[in-house]
This record gives structure tokens, C-alpha cells and sequence, in this order.
DNA sequence: GGATAACAGTTGTAAATGCAATTATTATGC
DNA sequence: GCATAATAATTGCATTTACAACTGTTATCC
């Protein structure tokens, strides 16, 4: 039997740590991680914005830029910026909507698709050395997890 | 017997899934927890990157300005930045260190420490919110999975 | 069907970020 | 003990970010 750890991460507890945190580690977690792939990714040229693109469209396309930028959680006009950047560097392009004359397509171009390819290249070797020591029961465990958080802050 | 979903994870695979993939969940759930946590933060007028900055000395002080960046995993020269912001609003203050002559101590002033109870305030029933629905023996494996995989992150 | 609201995208602008170079101080090797 | 390397902090500068205001298009309500 362990300690109940969930008082010890709230904020507004009088023996409030830290470690106990879920954010505080969730964020340290993330930025981690991101200052490691960011370098494994400036080899090939790209980055963690123009990285997240191009996993995304790689999954579904065309998508619209608002679905881009909400499934990124990155803001709508710091994305028309990173389109942007991706449109001149030749890695997607965009086309006027059939159905909605407010909505821009964007999809990745063979450039963008090698680039996603060499990208998956350069990262799975980084993945490969987190993961091990997580059983098929914890990795999914973390998925779960993971996944009620963001849910829980919708 | 539940299916084993760490190779649909990893980027390389064939059949790859966003949702499988760690880090863009962990991407995500920190995203959205800092554009929640940020419009609470607003109200008391401080921002995240000063808000960290508040937690870690609330539970260490004084800390150089290189740990501080350290614990909040920011590039040493953006937390220059913060912690210039920061002594200018009153809320830390800085002393040359008696045994190093190279660093600078970084402490809470009483407005800062006022700051942080505020803070703690203001963002506890968001971590109320969030965290109901996870057991004790839930929250403490997410802590578990957190610090792992930072860890592996070294 | 026309006014009004909602929505997708776009841009100006100010602030934040991080790389790279610099200074000042302390540790290390010989 | 002195030259050299390593470390902590600092700043110039170019890039990135996001708020707010704006345009054009589609949906909604009477």
C-alpha cells in the first residue's frame, strides 16, 4: 500500500512538492523531449513546428489550416506563419477549398512526403530508446493516461 | 489480453498512428494545460514562463540563475530575460553569491511570495478538475510514467 | 431574402525566444 | 603558480510567436 501522492500535487496544499506535480513533470517531460528531437531534426533541415505539419498531414490530407493549427495546439496565426515558412521552403502547398470559399487545403508535396520520411528516420532511433523498459501494458497504460489528460481539459 | 500498440507508435513503422505516439500526446496534453493555465494566470497578471519561475523558488531558494533554468527546463538566456522581467515587477530579487563570484542568486521577494499563493489560488481547482477520476494508484503510476520518461530523456 | 452573427484566414505590431559571441570568475593540468 | 579550460551570466540580433484588428465567406434567424 503507497501513500496517496494526489494532495501533494495540489497546488494549494500546505505540503505541495514539486515532483508530485502531474504538469509540472508533463511540461518538463515535453520540453525535454523537444529540445532532444529538435536537434536530431536540424540535421535534415526542419523544424519542431514544420516536424509536427508534416506527422499531421502525413496521417490525414488535405486538411485546413484551422485543423492543422487545432490538432497541432498551435495558435491559428502562428500557424499561417509556419505554413507559410513550409510553402516557400516547397514542403506542402495550398489550394481554395471546392466546398467553402473561406477554407485553404493544405497538403504535402513530394518534397514534404520525403521530408516526413527522412524525419521518421532521424526520430525512430530516439524512440526506440525511450520506449524500451516499457512493457505492452505500460505503454498503453501511458497512452491512456495521456489521453484523459487532454481530455480532461477540454 | 490487450494488443501490443508500442510499434504502432514508433514513426518508422508502416502502419503509424499519431495517437499511438507518445510524445505528440505528451506534446498535447501540455499545450492545452498551458493555454488553460494561462488564462487563469492572466487575472493575477503573471504569465507561465514566471509562474514556474515562482513554483521552483517556492519550494527552493535561493537557486542560481542556471538551476533555475535548469529545473524549468528554459534556455539559459530566455530565463535571463524572465528573471530581468521578473525583478523589474518586484517579485524576485538577485544577489551575487559569497562563494561563487560567477553567479547570482535568485530569490522571492515578500510581493513574489504573495504572487505564488495567488497563483496557487487561482490554479487549484483547475488541478481539482483534472485530476478527479484518477485513483491514487492511477495518479501515482502517472507520476511514475512522467518522471520515466524524462528520464529517459537524459 | 436580407440583416446579422459566426467563422476561416490574413496581417501589423510588440514582445518573447534562442543562437552565438562576450565578459568575468573559478577549476584543472602541468 | 600559471596557462588553459570550463562554467555562469550577459547581451546583440534575427527569428518566432501571438494578440488584436481586419477581410471575405458562409450560416442563422426573423
Amino acid at each position: 500500500m503507497t501513500e496517496d501522492l494526489r494532495p501533494l500535487g495540489n497546488p494549494s496544499s500546505e505540503n505541495f512538492r514539486l515532483d508530485a506535480y502531474p504538469f509540472y513533470l508533463l511540461n518538463r517531460a515535453a520540453s525535454r523531449y523537444n529540445v532532444v528531437i529538435e536537434s536530431e531534426l536540424r540535421r535534415i533541415g526542419i523544424d519542431i513546428p514544420a516536424w509536427r505539419v508534416l506527422m499531421i498531414l502525413g496521417e490525414a490530407q488535405p486538411l485546413s489550416i484551422g485543423q492543422v493549427a487545432k490538432s497541432a495546439v498551435i495558435n491559428m496565426s502562428t500557424m499561417m506563419r509556419i505554413i507559410e515558412r513550409m510553402t516557400k521552403a516547397g514542403l506542402i502547398e495550398t489550394n481554395p477549398s471546392e466546398a467553402d470559399g473561406r477554407v485553404k487545403e493544405v497538403l504535402l508535396t513530394d518534397h514534404g512526403k520525403a521530408k516526413l520520411a527522412d524525419a521518421r528516420i532521424v526520430t525512430a532511433p530516439l524512440y526506440d530508446k525511450i520506449i524500451k523498459g516499457f512493457s505492452a501494458a505500460e505503454f498503453s497504460t501511458m497512452l491512456q493516461i495521456l489521453e484523459r489528460l487532454h481530455d480532461n481539459l477540454e
